[in-house]
DNA sequence: TAGTCCGAGTTTTTT
DNA sequence: ACTCGGACTA
């Protein structure tokens, strides 16, 4: 990394980084490789053009987390002289610096956050309450199943569309297992019909063959979402682009939103979609000032419909855009570099750079035959504290692998020996059933036509479940529109005929939710949550076996809200900026800590540490066996390995463990051998030092292993059983 | 109509 | 290990 603290940050740039960050105007696209300073160079652009005068609140600065974004800016920050002035407005609730005038930022964030904001300015103009709440990708999965089970879709009529062929050939029709796509499936589906801009027949052709003979359910599903969601007065991810898509083109009210901004920059741009570029396009109609940048060979989000033509075709969509190619590295070793050189040589597509750096202090990068994973895991642990002894911390030490549950057994590991870790991506804690339901209630609250929150908390309630909550959901006017008396109101004032359930329980619910709603003095958000916790904390202990971790949930949710200004703010940072890692939740203490980052190579992007550790570089994990089926999701695979490989500064070490224990299917535990990854050519494997922990000292390993006597042991049973 | 139990099938990455 | 759906019971 190059030194920040010189005269001006002009000096610390290369040439093109310098022509890149002063670039007069119009389109430009900056390809840059990994590790080739893209933060600063977009960093220091943002401070180039409040030098030259641009008013801070009339740039746009677009990233893929709201994370990178407050990175960004604090170095901008570090340049100019009013750091004020650049500190992202989009400052989440976990952020602990306050500014004076909020309309005198920078505007940054996630394509989703900016189009939150400024939907609830402008969205009247197209018709759409200001008051809507977000959802997940999740509760999109649940609405569309509560659709689904109305319909019936699962049952009788996918049946009947299917049925007849099968019995004139005499098949026997498999015990009529629906076959109807899950609530999962529906939601990628409709995901990917709209950020693609591909229509439903293609969407299905192309990505859910098998689904194509359910086409007409689906369709007919698909449409009462959207409705559904109108009606609740609720977005979705998708909504968002595609609302902002729709403002910026408006007539009028686009112009007004479009000329707010002088500059758009925009991060990562191999990774957004072809909605998010009609977005940038409708944005930039008239004024052609846009930087984007981004590294083809870092596209790793095809499965959220990103498209690597954004980027390659960057100069047909924005005519007259310069392209600056930033090559020199100034992250990794030589040795490191020509390991990643390698493997994504095999790829080609793009803009075809070529890494460079004139280190030469490297050592060649470490492929690690194990013999297991529980080898694997020993390994790792060895390699970091050995590092940490040499005086490499922790925190400059990262283990990156494909899928969040690849770390499992390392997390056990890594706490029985007291090293402290953080994981970045895999499973999130807003996504667990008790952190939802708890949300659920404040989205109520915030929106009292939201039907899913509804929905859940309803369905909390004793001898109440989807026939009971749909009547209440009537009487109480959620469903039926049109009434001006607030649902939660209705709540309280007239109880609906409990059905199955306890009176008392709906009137406790009733007061619980009334109690919130005060307004002299209006409560914090943290008072609210209190107040529902009265409520939900018995019902999370009589519903689950092991309560405590949920309620320590809770009460982490409880004090994440502390921070927070209101709880229209607290419910939609929580959707669309999640706490990231472990970290984000566990709170000050740790700060000071030293700590083992861990995270998914997604989660990763952007990162770099000094040691690097990839697990799992087994064909199967990576690449997944989840995204063997085209070539386009391979060379996807390939670039996500290069992604892991391109983090590392000094030293690098892939793992490859020949055996699993757990293979999927293998109920009778069975083991199997894997392959090692198939973008390990013996190309690629020249530039690695080979280090097979198995035939390492012996001494050293034999008392870890038990394995062979076991192995010897079921070799034997097998041999004598038939 | 809710709640429970069992068997079958699935298992990635994230705003 | 986990979720989903179907069957069964109260």
């Amino acid at each position: 990394m190059v030194e920040q603290q010189t005269e001006t940050w002009r000096d610390g740039l290369n040439p093109e980084q310098a022509r890149a960050a002063t670039h007069p105007g119009g389109p430009l696209l900056i390809a840059a490789g990994a590790g080739t300073g893209k933060t600063k160079t977009l960093a220091c652009r943002v401070a180039h053009l409040i030098e030259t005068g641009v008013p801070a609140e009339r740039i746009l600065l677009l990233t893929f987390t709201r994370r990178a974004a407050a990175e960004m800016l604090k170095r901008a920050g570090q340049m100019t002289a009013s750091p004020a002035a650049i500190s992202g407005s989009s400052n989440q609730h976990r952020s602990t610096r306050q500014f004076s005038d909020p309309s005198t930022q920078v505007w940054g964030g996630t394509f989703h956050a900016v189009s939150n904001r400024l939907l609830r300015m402008h969205g009247r103009a197209l018709g759409l309450d200001p008051g809507f709440t977000v959802m997940d990708q999740a509760d999109g999965a649940d609405l569309m199943d509560l659709i689904r089970d109305e319909g019936g879709y699962a049952k009788g009529k996918s049946r009947d569309l299917r049925t007849g062929g099968w019995n004139d050939a005499g098949l026997k029709i498999p015990k009529s297992r629906s076959r109807f796509p899950k609530k999962d499936t529906l939601a990628s589906i409709y995901s990917r019909a709209v950020n693609s801009g591909e229509r439903l027949a293609e969407v299905l052709e192309k990505h859910f063959p098998w689904c194509k003979p359910e086409a007409e359910g689906i369709r007919e599903i698909l449409s009462a979402y959207v409705e559904r969601k109108r009606s609740a007065g609720v977005l979705d991810y998708d909504d968002l682009l595609l609302f902002w898509k729709v403002l910026a083109e408006a007539p009028g009210v686009g112009e007004l939103v479009a000329d707010r901004f002088d500059h758009i920059l925009v991060d990562e741009y191999q990774d957004t979609n072809h909605l998010q570029s009609d977005v940038l396009r409708a944005m930039r109609k008239t004024n052609p000032n846009i930087t984007v940048v981004g590294d083809d060979a870092q596209a790793i989000y095809s499965f959220r419909s990103a498209s690597i033509d954004n980027i390659l075709s960057f100069p047909d969509h924005f005519p007259g855009a310069e392209i600056i190619k930033l090559e020199r590295n100034y992250r990794s070793s030589a040795e490191i570099l020509s390991t990643s050189n390698a493997v994504i040589a095999e790829s080609h597509i793009g803009y075809g750079k070529q890494l460079w750096t004139d280190r030469t202090d490297g050592r060649k990068p470490g492929l690690i035959d194990c013999l297991d994973e529980e080898q694997q895991t020993h390994q790792v642990c060895e390699r970091v504290l050995e590092h940490r002894e040499r005086g490499v911390p922790l925190t400059h030490q990262a283990v990156l692998f494909r899928a969040g549950h690849h770390s499992a057994q390392l997390e056990i590991e890594l706490t029985r020996r007291n090293i402290p870790f953080v994981k970045y991506g895999g499973l999130k804690f807003v996504e667990s059933a008790h952190v939802k339901d708890v949300i659920a209630f404040l989205r109520i609250l915030e929106n009292p036509r939201d039907e899913l929150g509804w929905w859940r908390v309803l369905n909390l309630l004793d001898g109440v479940g989807p026939a009971t909550t749909r009547s209440f959901m009537n009487a109480i006017g959620v469903t039926s529109n049109g009434s001006e008396i607030s649902p939660l109101t209705r709540l309280a004032e007239d109880l609906p005929a409990p059905g199955g359930a306890k009176r008392e329980q709906v009137a406790a619910l009733a007061d619980v939710l009334s109690r919130c709603m005060e307004e002299s003095p209006a409560l914090s958000v943290t008072s609210q949550i209190e107040i529902i916790r009265s409520f939900y904390d018995p019902i999370v202990h009589r519903r689950y076996e092991a309560p405590h971790a949920r309620i320590r949930d809770l009460e982490q949710l409880e004090s994440l809200a502390e921070s927070s200004k209101s709880r229209e703010r607290f419910v939609v940072d929580l959707t669309l900026d999640p706490p990231a890692s472990t970290q984000d939740l566990a709170g000050p203490p740790l700060i000071d800590e030293d700590y083992l980052i861990l995270s998914t190579v997604h989660s990763a992007k952007g990162g770099e540490w000094d040691v690097v550790h990839v697990l799992h570089a087994a064909d199967g994990m990576i690449p997944s066996d989840m995204a063997t089926g085209d070539a386009d999701e391979i060379e996807e695979e390939r670039r996500l390995f290069y992604v892991a490989l391109t983090r590392a500064k000094n030293d690098l070490y892939v793992y490859f463990p020949l055996r699993y224990y757990h293979r999927p299917r293998g109920l009778d535990d069975a083991h199997g051998y894997a392959q090692l990854s198939r973008f390990i050519t013996p190309t690629v494997k020249d530039t690695f030092e080979l280090q097979p922990a198995f035939t390492g000292s012996p001494a050293e390993e034999a008392p870890l292993d038990h394995r062979p006597v076991a192995e010897v042991t079921k070799y034997l049973s097998d041999l004598f059983s038939i």
